[in-house]
DNA sequence: AAGCTAGTTGAGACTGGCTCGCAACTAGGC
DNA sequence: GCCTAGTTGCGAGCCAGTCTCAACTAGCTT
């Protein structure tokens, strides 16, 4: 719930409107452990009887995404996903293959060989995109206990 | 062409039949500078006479994808492209923002990072995807040339 | 407390990327 | 040249995401 109050502070800062349909959005991003899709968001809302508009869901996202709330990250499968995370500072995520967790990690040294990149390629880089993918502690648990199946 | 040709000996490799769609397809693919979508082979197989049918350009990409000889990339548009490149080594792309050439980069020496987040978040990575964008030289100095417009 | 208005929403048609099912076709071994 | 399993083409279908526009409302104003 906090978190879904720092999403609504947020979009108060921003100078938007505080509607129904952003809260219910915030709530059902506050409820998701990890990634989550536009479809998730929908669900939510749904089971909550605070149904929101499919339109609606993209357009608090993409807003959201503006503010930098929430990102989006691709998974492997090559769907759409988007996790909540700390605006401002520059991070990457992790993301459980298993659950869909998601931790946030810091720059983490990337700089250097980002510059040993635009020294060989003589691309000026100006974004990227690192996204993690592997088990979390408790997955990796689960799978010891029961290697097989 | 060469490039269509690597493609074609990979398929007989894996014991794929070498068909007239997939020749068309490898070739539309040599064709392309930097980042394509499965449309811009769809036109191209068109445009050359050798139209194949939209169904067989999603199998055909799928298939090299398989093979390694043409990877997913997710634009930070969010549009799902693909780039040809080099089968076996594990590699990344830089992609030019402006013209959409891409550029495949070694390596280079993520490994350290990946470590320190495996011990500080406790995730055992197994996977990552670290997508660079910026500008190619060419359209660096294109920019510079007329930095207006 | 009521009014005002621009920002926001809901509904649903629509689009475009991609997949499916199946009959027809063909690459490549014999 | 024949055979057959792997492929293909076609067209229908599916689904995420977008668009349009009238109706609604958050929050300022009076």
């Amino acid at each position: 719930m906090e978190q879904s109050n720092a999403v609504l502070s947020a979009l108060g800062d921003a100078g938007k409107r505080l509607t129904v349909a952003r809260r219910a959005v915030a709530e059902a991003i506050a409820e998701q452990a990890g990634h989550f899709t536009a479809e998730d968001v929908l669900a939510v809302s749904r089971r909550r009887r605070r149904a929101v508009a499919r339109a609606t869901v993209f357009r608090s996202l993409d807003l959201l995404v503006d503010l930098g709330l929430v990102e989006r990250v691709d998974l492997p499968s090559g769907d759409h996903a988007y996790v909540a995370c700390e605006p401002d500072a520059h991070h990457h995520h992790v993301v459980c293959s298993a659950c869909g967790r998601s931790v946030e990690v810091g720059e983490l040294g990337l700089r250097p060989i980002l510059e040993r990149i635009e020294f060989s390629t003589g691309f000026a880089i100006d974004s990227h995109r690192l996204e993690l993918f592997g088990l979390c502690p408790e997955c990796r648990m689960a799978a010891a206990a029961k290697p097989s199946a």
